[in-house]
DNA sequence: CTTGACCTGTTATGATATTACATTCATAGA
DNA sequence: TCTATGAATGTAATATCATAACAGGTCAAG
């Protein structure tokens, strides 16, 4: 990483303490994603119907990725249909917003924590608590984007995961 | 990337013509893969029996990933057993000895093409005709892990994939 | 030749994801 | 207001990906 791009990477990313692994007001930070939410999907003319809201609310309870039945299962007991294209379309309509991502390691989705903010994301996937924490993946992404220049590929778009422990887990091993 | 990564990544990284993109001597390229493959499994005591050498034959026959029930029909078709676990096996046995990669994004299997090298590798997988080459994902890695330890994650694994075109689809588009 | 580890075959099931079509809903234009 | 239209949802059926559990076979060490 070059001088410029670390500060670059400085100015954009989130500061440690925006991670999931620390402990924060998660009702502010779950009821902020969700203002956000309605806002953007508002300016882009997107409908943010019942359903939608409801399954990005189910994915922002907490900072874990859900499999598409989990979320499911959760819809049905409130009343939604239960076939797998109801949550499936949600999903899917989310992500395209830009308000979840989905984490390919897991078959799992997960709310983005910063969206609207074009990032590039990285998840950080925790093996033993199973949080999934959204890193700033710029650096990360622009080394991939040069290794991919090399051969004359063309990149549009990026997986970029990493499974381990985070610091919690990491102090309970120990 | 400092200067000094570029380096290490230039000693140990693919050459831009070893790529699966380009032209080359398959034939070569895939036996030699498959010598190597055996000197390995030799070496560590492991045991590289029909099935397991024949899967990775097929792998080794395009520069693509196949999923486990492509393989599996493979198989069936050559007298093997035709149930999953007969492929899911091999598969496993081959990417716990570093000879193929699974590719998340498309819940597909590759030989690898580096195999006994200890390298971190990135997948460039064209959206077009399928192709997936192995790049050196160093660079990416260390900038993914350094983001990592700033939020105090140990990372154990990594799974960096682009998705994109291939130089020779991307020739044919424009 | 027995033992024990490993490999293979097979049945059954579970988990993830999509296609297709019918119905309902929101809303822009007549 | 009243449709026409496209969008969203509900539902059935099916496709695709993956593993658990157990039986039987192979092979080399003892
Ligand atoms: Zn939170
Ligand atoms: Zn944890
Ligand atoms: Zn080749
Ligand atoms: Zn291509």
């Amino acid at each position: 990483m070059t001088v410029s791009e670390q500060k670059a990477t400085d100015r954009a990313g989130p500061a440690a303490s925006d991670l999931a692994f620390a402990h924060h007001d998660h009702a502010h930070c779950s009821t902020d994603a969700l203002a956000r939410a309605e806002a953007l999907t508002a300016a882009k003319g997107a409908r943010m119907t019942p359903v939608r809201r409801r399954v990005l609310e189910i994915l922002l309870e907490e900072h874990r990725a859900l499999g598409a039945y989990d979320v499911l299962s959760r819809l049905v007991s409130e009343g939604f249909g239960n076939q797998p294209p109801v949550a499936y379309r949600a999903l899917e309509f989310l992500v395209e917003q830009g308000l979840a991502h989905r984490i390919q390691r897991l078959n799992a989705f997960a709310a983005c924590v910063h969206a609207g903010e074009d990032h590039a994301p990285a998840f950080l996937i925790c093996r033993d608590c199973h949080t999934v924490a959204e890193a700033e993946a710029g650096a990360a992404r622009a080394a991939l984007e040069t290794e991919a220049a090399r051969a004359g590929f063309l990149v549009e778009r990026t997986t970029i995961e990493a499974m381990g422990l985070c610091p919690n887990c990491r102090t309970h091993a120990a």
